[in-house]
RNA sequence: CGGGGCAUAGCGCAGCCUGGUAGCGCAUCUGCUUUGGGAGCAGAGGGUCGCAGGUUCGAAUCCUGCUGCCCCGACCA
């Protein structure tokens, strides 16, 4: 390809708008442009870039003996209605009627349309397992688009959906998905690690996600810095080993006039942080006796949001109460509330369900209790994790401690079970010729988000660093001044031709720039290796190279720069 | 959904407070010079100042409404 008729369109200043490196990278770079907020132009560069992410997912899926399809963007209400979602998918999804005022939506995810071929297609146990998939434009309607491609309403996505026979068969393809997926993310050379995650609004159980390590990841991810324990921060597990010691203390009621937060607390009674205990109250679920439930982490832990609207007795989507229902409840409002005498059921955390002699609001206005002990002053509560695992906390494998690092969510498989077999009655006889529902996996690749995800893990001051395999272009010929020598113009020439020839991916420079100009650009789009061809350089029979990352050039002869290129990309 | 901010040339910004001929840098076009790290000089083109009302002799500027975009939040009781 030449520069020429790639219309490459770069800026030296970033749109003011762009608040992530990724995301400013790829319009200086003129990879994207944007059309409304999250949707985005592909410009012939970025969807180089897409082309090969694309590629590399298609032979990895293909290699695990999964089968291409491709499904409708725009779907039908009904087959929503069937499995449930038309009512429980928010206003993520994007909902439209047709000119006969017939209901449909821009598919978010497709697990109603496979299902639904699935069931057509699908008649015995003999067929099973099989695995679609398809790399196919999603759309969401997210609350706030954000970070360029990285949060976009409208994205690429690999998904495949596995339907099976049993149990056991769908945790076999589970796993070769898994393996599947790292080789993808290995091919692509980017540092990665799949964790355990909670499977959110896809429902199902079993699910691990494949995060892209960058330290401007929006999510946290634990690890055990022993062992192979990995998990999301809003899944990874907080185990607490310690025993409740005896009450030392009785309990007192002190006046804690201003007193409101934790914070205060700690400054103005001398109480540690560990003695002291958040109490928030949030609804309940109709599981529940009350309207209201109080969830209990100690002061200096944070409560886990997704591990609380999992508990069967908070209502779901967990919603806190208001500060009048607080007041209405208890008598007193948020600053002062505390496990003592509280008029509703009470689920403390672990680590808090283990403490004693500790302090907490009395449920008076400014006034708390210190001292106190679960059992004596205060029912034993119901217990469970609530928290986010802290750094330095014990790993649940129990090998070493839980550190945390930022990844970004690349990918997603889940092992859904039936949940959509049942809904939707997608069924295949068995040996005996009975009916059974299948069992379903899904598997989720974000092909747009990789792609700013390779670039938060891979830039410097200058631009992008493409990791090769995804690369727009593998080298540049850059021809320094070729507009005052015609030996040099056809020498470059040349040389483009012989490396295209050789099947290498080669962008030749061909508008006469300034080297400076050339330099600054092909760094900033970050092509990975590049080939400088001179007067001076012909001369001595050589043209420099230089990798993207390396400090110097290195002076090959002309002769031998094919094949220098061919073992680099080799290797 | 709540809060905050922004909207002036393709991009980045100033001008607004205190109303009076719309400006700067980058980019673009022309010419000359230059050519190993985003060139220099000279010249040129390009703007319904987001939209709609209002105040005023006069509005980019003051007032009202709307729209779009960005950021933060939607746990810390």
């Amino acid at each position: 390809m030449r520069t020429s008729n790639l219309q490459i369109a770069t800026t030296k200043e970033s749109p003011a708008d762009a608040e992530v490196i990724s995301h400013q990278l790829m319009l200086r770079a003129g990879m994207i442009r944007r059309l409304a907020a999250g949707l985005y132009t592909w410009m012939p560069l970025g969807l180089r870039v897409l082309r090969k992410i694309e590629n590399i997912v298609r032979e990895e899926m293909n290699n695990t003996g999964a089968a291409e399809l491709l499904m409708p963007a725009v779907q039908p209400s009904e087959l929503w209605e069937e499995s449930g979602r038309w009512g429980e998918f928010g206003p993520e999804l994007l909902r439209f009627k047709d000119r006969h005022q017939r209901d449909f939506c821009m598919g978010p995810t497709h697990e109603e349309v496979i299902t639904d071929i699935a069931r057509r297609d699908l008649r015995s146990y003999k067929q099973l397992p099989v695995n679609y998939y398809q790399i196919q434009t999603k759309f969401r309607d997210e609350v706030r688009p954000r970070f360029g491609v990285m949060r976009s309403r409208e994205f690429i996505m690999k998904d495949a959906y596995s339907f099976h026979a049993s149990p056991e068969s769908l945790q076999e393809t589970f796993d070769d998905m898994h393996q599947a997926y790292s080789n993808i993310f290995s091919r692509m050379h980017l540092k990665f690690r799949s964790v355990e995650a909670d499977s959110g609004v896809i429902g199902g159980s079993g699910s691990k996600e494949f995060h892209v390590l960058a330290d401007s990841g929006e999510d946290a991810i634990a690890y055990s810095t022993e062992g192979d324990y990995a998990a999301n921060l809003e899944k990874a597990e907080s185990i607490c080993n310690d025993e409740r010691a005896e009450p030392s203390q009785e309990m007192t009621l002190i006046d804690t006039p201003e007193t409101k937060t934790i914070q205060a607390l700690i400054d103005n009674f001398n109480l540690p942080i560990e003695k002291t205990i958040k109490t928030l109250i949030c609804h309940a679920s109709e599981e529940c006796e009350s309207d209201l439930i109080a969830l209990l982490v100690r002061g200096d832990h944070q409560l886990n949001e997704v591990k609380a609207n999992n508990h069967p007795l908070v209502k779901t989507p967990m919603e806190f109460a208001s500060e009048n229902e607080i007041r209405t409840a208890v008598g007193a409002g948020p600053g002062s509330l505390g496990p003592v005498k509280l008029p509703m059921p009470v689920i403390a955390d672990h680590t808090v369900a283990a403490m004693s002699d500790f302090g907490a609001g009395a449920n008076i206005e400014d006034k708390h209790y210190f001292g106190i002990n679960w059992g004596r002053d205060a029912e034993n509560p119901i217990t469970a994790d609530l928290r986010n695992i802290e750094p330095g906390d014990p790993s649940p494998d129990g090998r070493g401690e839980l550190q945390i690092m930022r990844g970004i969510e690349v990918g997603h498989i889940f092992q859904l079970g039936d949940k959509y077999s049942q809904a939707m009655q997608a069924s295949v006889l068995d040996e005996n010729g009975k009916a059974r529902l299948m069992s379903m996996g899904c598997y989720g690749i974000g092909i747009t988000r990789v792609a700013a995800a390779a670039i938060e893990q891979n830039h410097d001051e200058n631009g992008i660093i493409w990791p090769l395999p995804i690369a727009p272009f593998e080298v540049a010929i850059l021809p320094i001044n070729k507009k005052k020598s015609d030996k040099l113009k056809a020498e470059a020439e040349k040389l483009y031709e012989d490396l295209k020839r050789a099947g290498i991916d080669v962008l030749f420079d061909d508008r006469d720039n300034r080297p400076g100009v050339m330099f600054s650009e092909m760094e900033l789009i970050g092509i990975p290796m590049r080939v400088v061809i001179s007067d001076k350089g012909l001369e001595k029979g050589v043209v420099e190279f230089k990798g993207r990352t390396d400090d110097n050039s290195t002076d090959v002869s002309v002769a031998d720069i094919k094949q220098f290129l061919l073992d680099k990309l080799g290797s």
